[in-house]
DNA sequence: CTTATGTCAGGGTCACTGAAATCG
DNA sequence: CCGATTTCAGTGCCCCTGACATAA
């Protein structure tokens, strides 16, 4: 059963009490709590499919990739996610069959994580499955969503995403 | 180094000519990275404090509550959190001496958390970092931060939050 | 006895650090 | 030898399930 107020909209107020810059703690707390509802919700979806957020981005990168088949290093640039992190994630591709992992035919340094047969269909049914539930966003018209996309630009841009 | 490009751009832009709902796609990913970014940056402000966000979000509902202590079941609540994980964030709390568990007075089911004066004093402390990291947000605008939160209203109330 | 509260054990995902191995 | 790439070991954090003890 859901509380019978915003906890946020509280927390904030409480805050606006004793210290400044409110404004900044209700968005940093909505963007939070936000985050862990999308991530939950997707999570869910991809779970019969055998996957988790993360390793369907790393799939769907491989889909659109030219030779199906990309370094690891580059993987974790495109997805900014942490080198181990990228290993991790490919292991468990691998164990379940979506990917294989190839040698660089020049470079005997770098791995290449190839999409098989099967990741391909996975990724096929996994995104039907997350384009019918709006991504755990159905929430929000499209104009909000592009709204939206806009004022997170700014911050991932001073971050130095880019 | 960043990229020469964005790689969100990019994702949502090869997306959308394979699939539909591009729009949803690029925003729930710049969501998630988002999120990702603005919390490590605020756990990086808080770990000379010994706190993590989500201790130091513990530490000022307490000190929001009008004796100084609440039940573990109600923090869990208003923060929205598993009852496994107000567990584990209050032991840290109790390890480094910022909160003292202590016994209802009138339900023994119950366990009440006490912020300590040293607790008191570190929410001080980490709370004029924040502000003065404008909670890694600052980014945005105060304007921009009441549309990210308006914006991000809706979600948490589809999910059933208040 | 049933319900509510909190704790613990165990498993899962992912992040990070530091070290190692491989190769250019 | 130096640098780049990947992997592994260890640690930390948080979520979840299930079982349990305690007390209303």
């Amino acid at each position: 059963m859901p509380l019978p107020f915003d906890p946020i909209d509280e927390a904030a107020r409480q805050w606006g009490l004793r210290w400044s810059d409110q404004t900044a703690m209700h968005a940093v707390t909505s963007l939070m709590r936000v985050q862990q509802l999308v991530l939950a919700r997707l999570d869910a979806i991809l779970k019969p499919h055998g996957l988790t957020f993360a390793r369907y981005e790393a799939l769907v990168l491989l889909t659109f990739s030219s030779r199906g088949s990309l370094p690891l290093g580059k993987m974790g640039e495109r997805l900014q996610v942490h080198p181990t992190s990228i290993t991790s994630i490919i292991n468990r591709l691998v164990a379940s069959e979506h990917v294989v992992r190839r040698r660089h035919p020049d470079d005997g340094r770098t791995v290449l994580a190839e999409i098989t047969e099967t990741g391909r269909a996975v990724v096929e049914a996994a995104t039907a499955d997350l384009i019918a539930a709006g991504f755990a966003l159905e929430a929000l018209s499209d104009d909000e969503l592009t709204q939206l996309s806009a004022l997170l630009r700014p911050v991932r841009n001073a971050a130095g995403d880019f």
